[in-house]
DNA sequence: TTCCTTATTGCAAAAAGTTGCAATAACATA
DNA sequence: TATGTTATTGCAACTTTTTGCAATAAGGAA
């Protein structure tokens, strides 16, 4: 309940439905605070939604990030993960600990109007993850 | 044969060896211009070397990657493509229609160097796709 | 050229993610 | 509150990616 309840009226003004899967799976996603992949979300939401299936969990997931009430990230190796998408911001991920910051959007704002001048595009889609060496990783080194 | 070759030395010096499965490999990224997911490229490298298994494909691209002979990248859904790794660029890629291009590192140059000096991380791998529309599919909306 | 070490491959099984389709259940309307 | 439409789910089959392990072969040293 609680967070997952201001959802209801944005998804049934698209013509969507809110479903006892989606409450939770969105609760999931508000009270984690991290990103979770997948499988962690069909865990936890299991315990919520009996006979809740992974399937209806990668749906979901993909429905929420298409409808802007979730966003995917990649984090490495190409698998994805998700977070509530409640603040703009980016991750930066340590190649070698794999220890994570998040990245305040405005510091990227002058770059991102660059980009859209000198390619013509519409950014949309605001986050990215970079990847390097946190500073304890670079004294090893 | 030919562009594969020069990489040799290089994984020698690493004490790795060169192969056939990897020559064909990337001789297959070097000559296809464009980013190839991992079954495109077994699909073509499978015609140089007879029994070269998927497995492999997917190993050898990982490794590669990691040896900064290929650029892994996501684009879009959280598959992995890969292409040789020549030249330092990024990618936008237009959410509607999946048209593509490519942006010079050196427009993101001066926002790399914030975003170290803000995070303390030493920013290593610089392949990142935005997402966005492209000036057409804005024309639609 | 032959031998030896060990990086690399193929195989097969497992894990992760996707898809089609019939059954179910939100929720707008009466 | 009862009803009908259709968005959503579960199921099961399928595709994609990963992994352990024994067999193979690259390439340095004799």
């Amino acid at each position: 309940m609680s967070c997952s309840q201001e959802y209801t009226p944005q998804l049934r003004a698209r013509g969507y439905r809110m479903t006892p899967q989606r409450h939770a799976i969105l609760h999931v996603l508000c009270h984690s605070g991290k990103h979770l992949s997948p499988s962690e979300v069909y865990v936890r939401a299991q315990k919520q939604v009996a006979g809740l299936t992974e399937a209806t969990v990668y749906r979901t997931l993909e429905f929420l990030a298409e409808n802007g009430l979730a966003r995917p990230s990649h984090v490495g190796n190409g698998r994805l993960v998700y977070e509530i998408a409640n603040h703009e911001h980016h991750h930066i991920k340590c190649r070698n600990c794999g220890d994570e910051m998040e990245v305040e959007h405005n510091l990227l704002k002058s770059m991102y109007q660059k980009l859209e001048s000198a390619s013509g595009y519409q950014l949309t889609d605001s986050h990215v993850t970079f990847f390097g060496l946190c500073p304890d990783c670079q004294k090893g080194e």
